[in-house]
DNA sequence: AACGTTGAAATAGTTC
DNA sequence: GAACTATTTCAACGTT
């Protein structure tokens, strides 16, 4: 008999490789989360904020369009519920 | 003058209803949240063994929805891969 | 015999009361996380941008202290890292 | 003047060190990811089902870590729920 | 290509 | 205050 290599109609050894394969780079991808922790938690022993840090590498990550766009949708809601002060609108405009 | 319904182009009466709607429901959540608490911390007292007491619910949760578990590909791949006693295959079941 | 209320030295109806207690509490909670969730659909239909609207509520439950430490840290970082223009630094202060 | 180290009152060297480090680390975690997606993408390819194929290696995960459970209260309290068969109880013992 | 769904990452809270 | 757990948020994936 000829060695074993369809199993419920799959292809077993390229089935097999294909998920050692994928566990094999989420393993690598484990390890280097592991070592972002452990730049973090020798930032915070230093004294550094950390939540400061994130927000600062998500930062540098967006494009500064980015940036401008979600801040403007921000802003435009909390003038709308009065938590920032109202600028012109676009009636009080027309009706000037 | 009419009332203020928009402004930046946002329908100011209803982001303040949404928004004060999902701040009722996270209060109403919150507050039981804190039943829970309590419950847990009576139990503590009553000498019970809290983290014990979690794992049996999270387990009794898992075991509520592995019963509706899909058992179809899935386990022709485990099968293929040895994580399930194999059923008799189809060129098996030619052969005979 | 008496009706059993004791299994391995545990208190069985006590424990099989606190449990459902709180499994009854966390059906509560996930129906009210369910109504948020709706909630948060229905402004998404309405053309709301609803990331924002979690970034209002977020915000209104802070005190305006912490949102201002918050972004001093922040803005320190930045600045340290040349993403925002420098302000006169305690240095530079005692030199003058 | 000495090369500037400090502003506001920050290490900015330390600071960049730690901002780039975790930026480098982070570039390399996405390459694994993308590779990953590389080979589920080869998989589908050659007609796996990818979503099987997830489930399958989530099961592995799980059952690799199930090895590892604490036996001990948990399983007392889960026995006197019902939820695992019983042992011979300490009262019973007493009684032989 | 937007939508909902799902899984991973991050944050917040709790316990010791 | 350090570790663990739970909740919340974010991103990826398949789907329509």
């Amino acid at each position: 008999m000829t060695k074993k290599t369809r199993a419920g109609g799959v292809a077993v050894d390229q089935l097999r490789s294909i998920v050692q394969r994928i566990e094999k780079l989420e393993e690598e991808k484990a390890a280097i989360a592991a070592d972002i922790r452990d730049v973090f938690a020798e930032a915070k022993g230093n004294g550094f904020d950390t939540k400061a840090i994130r927000s600062v590498i998500k930062l540098r990550k967006m494009d500064a369009q980015e940036v401008e766009e979600q801040e403007t949708v921000l802003d435009t809601y909390r003038r709308a519920l009065g938590m920032l002060p109202e600028m012109a609108s676009e009636d009080e405009m027309e009706a000037a």
